[in-house]
RNA sequence: GCGGAUGUGGCGAAAUUGGUAGACGCACUAGACUUAGGAUCUAGCGCCGCGAGGCAUGGGGGUUCGAGUCCCUCCAUCCGCACCA
């Protein structure tokens, strides 16, 4: 080989790599174990585009590192391949989305196995396959076994929750359960039949059956997540969402809301990430306290988390959809309630979030009378009162709340001050905290102190009690589709039941079509005979697709384990993930709800670890640069960048291998789409530059680019190391290419280092010199250093520095390129591979040790210090490193540079920092 | 509005955590070699200035012998949440 021949090396490494199962690994416990996993990808028909590897890459550096540092490393990849986009496709064009994704995955293998992934592929998972979904079934079913028992904390077997209904009903029984479940005594218990028995045992299930307001999507023909709708349409194809009642499964996550929030505190992730889950939980601690209408023994408890300006109350609030609003309306008011209610219903979620600032309310005309002054305060119903949140009722203190301020000022009602030095603030809500006044017995408290006085003052009148609320709902758990996991459970008279475990897996049926059926039932109801024992209906919906991706880090351990979903032996070893590398755009889906299934599984005693991942990395994302023609209205012409604003022109995208430098290829141009075969074009200097803009990667954009184009080109090496170099890995950033030909010359420089000019290997086993070592150990150091922090920009940088450097030295020893091939391999693994084995090794560079620096060539035995004047740097003067700070200080003064700054003035102060810098004052 | 983050040359970015700002790479300029290349090598490359030198890390202020780094304040950009009582 006379120069570089990445195609040819990449391709026998990789082939070598997979037929001697290198990447292979199984439990060792004589090994510690590193587990680096990175977010699997939903198998799309446009492919892999550069920005996935991203992480990916990242992730392998680390594996490998790892493994060079004596880790026996789990590091697996597999497909989240249950999605809609391949249920789109069925629909449209009838295959069935299994051939559609194993077609895709099919894809995404091969482009991954270009980039040379120390995947073990013997352990890669699929969601959508029975013997993984198998398993999906298997914890769902777990959890519709469990109730979550507050006493211990903890998910248990529901049978333990019969046996104490048997024995004693349910009145003392602390169970995360439906507010509305009713009390009953062991014998009415016992009188109740099956189907009652069952129904009531659905308010205690981690997963039930619920009728509740969900977020249909009509363009989907599906429900959707709070967190797959941006601002009332799907995040997926843009629809548009409605609020809809229908019978749904549940997951009771929000009884683990505070253990979700808690685990935050002992995981590696960015704040950012956790703040964002502190705030999807939205826990808040305050207290109930009841408000008595006044001639009346209805009672409205309001939550709040202020009890402490609880005199401050000038009215109170219900939120529009509160049921006793018919009941509190006065005569008078009857009708303008009426309209108000009616308007509020009416108006669609968007409209209600699009105009927040607008205030809106009606008097009831009733009062209540506060629970601590025992003052009167109307009673009002205003949208801006949420009913799905806390009780529906809100005490309004516009005194220290700013919706509540605004409120106030807008129908003309009082406020009272009650925090000290409020009372002459423009805006009063701006001073949240401080000494309470007009507050009869909490006066002068701090609001901290008055809070807990409050709470305490209500509880001992039964007029409240201290109370947390989450904002956390219990997520919705079905889907309206066909490509998901089934659920494994019949109807027999509309209770609902499970399999037994030997039936699983439930595997989807096969459909005619994929649409719901004419009768607006999903798709499975299109399926023939999906009955259980050819009798009781199956369930209709399918799992969404966060149910998979829930727990696939624990089959990655065991993937093909067909008694249990990973053994007690293997998760005891891999325990969880440690390094977690993924985008941030699964802050509140899959990685809470990954939290919540792996602590239920901790409480059911399956696994060891009660969280899944150790230490979590959120890469940044690549952006496209599309390119940009200018199309001159209602003609077939288009006009270059700089001239386009002398016509009336529309944008259009165009495809970015048309283009390089911004400058289109008119040729190409006009064969990409039939119309264009005839177009014109105003030129600038001959030219037709074209516009760009930095844009979320698309194939709708045209702007993808395939990373197999980048290593056909420049090769799988480059691409990992210029991937890296391209700045901090969280960092989003647009693609371009403008630097990879420097991390290519890098490699080159490299090559050619150790081969002669016939293109021979050439090494020579001369013993390194002092110089070639300090070159070798501080790139050593600093490699190791920077994989440790997941800062590989900068270690790009200094394989750079050491190879310019040892190429000045002309060093070609091979003790040198033994180690420097070890660095390296983990980011360029082919090069690597080809280096060391020319080195006469026989096994990978995979299975041998990292080397360890040597501090004694980081040393330098003498040490340049700066020397600073009055802040500025006038001179260098070389120290031996064990002189002492005074000889340095007495020196530095006698030298002649410094003299003359000194212009015969005696310097203020000397100030010597040991291997840094002498600073001088005058 | 609330929360989180970021701001350094023409560009991507470094900066041992308070110690020579701009490492490394791209682009650019000049030169060398030529089997004329999208190759390689050498040198230069923040701004002003012929120079000594001065000015520079979003703006302004402060602490310090010394600030990109710490404190105050203002500005800009990005992301997340958004009537959560």
């Amino acid at each position: 080989m006379a120069e570089y021949d990445f195609q040819t090396i990449e391709k026998k490494w990789q082939k070598f790599w997979q037929d001697n199962n290198i990447y292979q690994v199984q439990v060792d416990p004589s090994l510690p174990k590193y587990y680096a996993l990175d977010m699997f990808p939903y198998p799309s028909g446009a492919g892999l585009h550069v920005g996935h590897p991203l992480g990916y890459i990242a992730s392998d550096i680390v594996s490998r590192y790892k493994r060079l540092k004596g880790f026996n490393v789990l590091h697996p990849m597999g497909f989240d391949s249950f999605g809609l986009p391949a249920e789109q496709y069925a629909i449209q064009t009838g295959q069935h989305p299994e051939i559609t994704t194993a077609q895709n995955i099919t894809r995404y293998k091969e482009q991954l196995r270009n980039l040379g992934f120390s995947y073990d592929w013997d352990k890669e998972v699929q969601t959508s396959s029975p013997d993984f979904y198998k398993w999906t079934q298997w914890i769902f079913m777990q959890l519709f076994q469990s109730w979550y028992n507050k006493v211990t904390d903890k998910a248990e077997p529901i049978d333990t929750l019969i046996s104490v209904f048997k024995k004693e009903g349910n009145e003392l029984v602390q169970a995360v359960c439906d507010e509305e479940t009713p009390l009953f005594t062991a014998s009415q218990w016992q009188q109740m039949t099956e189907a009652e028995q069952q129904k009531m045992l659905l308010n205690y299930r981690l997963t039930y059956l619920a009728d509740t307001v969900v977020n249909w999507c009509p363009g989907l023909g599906t429900v959707l997540a709070n967190d797959e709708i941006k601002d009332g349409f799907s995040e997926r194809g843009g629809y548009p969402v409605v609020r809809k009642k229908m019978k749904q499964w549940m997951m009771r996550i929000t009884a683990y809301a505070d253990r979700l929030l808690e685990g935050l505190d002992r995981i590696d992730w960015t704040d950012s990430l956790k703040e964002m889950q502190r705030n999807w939980i939205g826990k808040s601690v305050g207290c109930e306290l009841d408000f008595v209408v006044q001639d009346s023994d209805i009672i409205l408890t309001a939550f709040t988390t202020r009890p402490d300006t609880i005199f401050g109350v000038t009215y109170i609030t219900l939120a529009p959809e509160h049921e006793l609003i018919s009941q509190l309306t006065t005569d008078a008011q009857q009708q303008a309630v009426k309209a108000y209610v009616e308007k509020a219903a009416n108006r669609s979620e968007l409209d209600r979030m699009a105009d927040v600032k607008t205030v809106s309310g009606v008097f009831t005309g009733s009062y209540s009378i506060n629970p601590i002054s025992g003052e009167l305060v109307p009673i009002w119903v205003a949208d801006y009162v949420l009913a799905g949140y806390g009780t529906g009722v809100v005490m309004g203190v516009p005194s220290s709340d700013d919706r509540d301020f605004r409120f106030a000022n807008h129908f003309d009602l009082p406020i009272v001050y009650v925090i000290e030095g409020t009372e002459t603030m423009e805006d009063p809500t701006e001073k949240k905290h401080g000494t309470i006044i007009n507050s009869d017995f909490l006066n002068g408290m701090d609001s901290h102190e008055a809070m807990q006085a409050a709470i305490e003052r209500a509880e001992a009148e039964g007029k409240g009690k201290s109370k947390v609320n989450f904002r956390i709902r219990d997520a919705v758990f079905s889907r309206q589709r066909y490509w998901g996991e089934p659920v494994p459970v019949y109807f027999k008279d509309d209770i609902p039941y499970l399999l037994d475990e030997s039936e699983l897996p439930l595997a989807l049926p096969p459909v005619n079509e994929y649409k719901p059926t004419e009768e607006g039932e999903p798709p499975l109801g299109r399926a023939d005979d999906w009955k259980y024992r050819d009798e009781y209906p199956y369930e209709l919906t399918t799992m969404p697709g966060w149910a998979g991706s829930s727990w696939y880090h624990f089959r990655y351990m065991d993937p093909h384990n067909e008694t249990e979903f990973v053994s007690k032996q293997a998760q005891s070893y891999w325990e969880n993930v440690d390094l977690y590398i993924g985008g941030t755009e699964h802050a509140t889906g899959h990685l809470l709800y990954s939290r919540f299934w792996t602590k239920f599984l901790y409480d059911r005693g399956d696994i060891t670890v009660d969280e899944p991942y150790k230490k979590l990395i959120n890469q940044g994302m690549i952006q496209g640069q599309s390119s940009i023609v200018y199309r001159v209205h209602q003609k077939n012409t288009f006009v270059s960048h700089g001239l386009k604003d002398q016509y009336k022109v529309s944008p259009m995208h165009v495809d970015i291998s048309l283009v390089s430098n911004n400058v289109l290829d008119i040729d190409a141009f006009r064969q990409w789409r039939e119309d264009l075969g005839e177009a014109e074009f105003i030129l600038e200097d001959g030219k037709y530059v074209c516009g760009s803009e930095v844009e979320k990667m698309s194939k709708r954009l045209f702007n993808v680019v395939n990373p197999d184009d980048v290593v056909e080109q420049y090769g799988a090496d480059t691409l990992r190391l210029y991937e890296m170099f391209l700045g901090p890995l969280e960092q989003s950033k647009p693609w371009n290419t403008n630097g990879i030909d420097g991390v290519y010359k890098f490699f080159r420089k490299l090559w050619r280092l150790f081969h002669n000019k016939q293109g021979a290997f050439f090494v020579t086993d001369e013993a390194p010199t002092h110089e070639e070592l300090k070159v070798l150990h501080k790139t050593i150091k600093k490699a190791q250093e920077d994989i440790e922090n997941y800062s590989f920009n900068t270690t790009v940088s200094s394989f750079m520095i050491c190879v310019n450097e040892l190429t000045s030295l002309k060093c070609q020893k091979r003790a040198i390129l033994h180690d420097l091939v070890i660095i390296l391999s983990p980011f360029a693994p082919h090069i690597a591979e080809e280096l060391w084995h020319a080195l006469g090794n026989e096994s990978s560079v995979t299975q041998t040790v990292f080397p360890t620096f040597d501090e004694q060539y980081l040393i330098e035995a003498v040490h340049e210090y700066p020397i600073s004047i009055n802040g500025k740097v006038r001179a260098k003067m070389n120290f031996a490193l064990d002189v002492s700070k005074e000889e340095i200080e007495r020196q530095v003064l006698d030298a002649e540079p410094v003299q003359r700054w000194l212009e015969g003035k005696s310097p203020k102060r000397v100030i010597v920092v040991p291997k840094r810098i002498v600073n001088i004052v005058i």
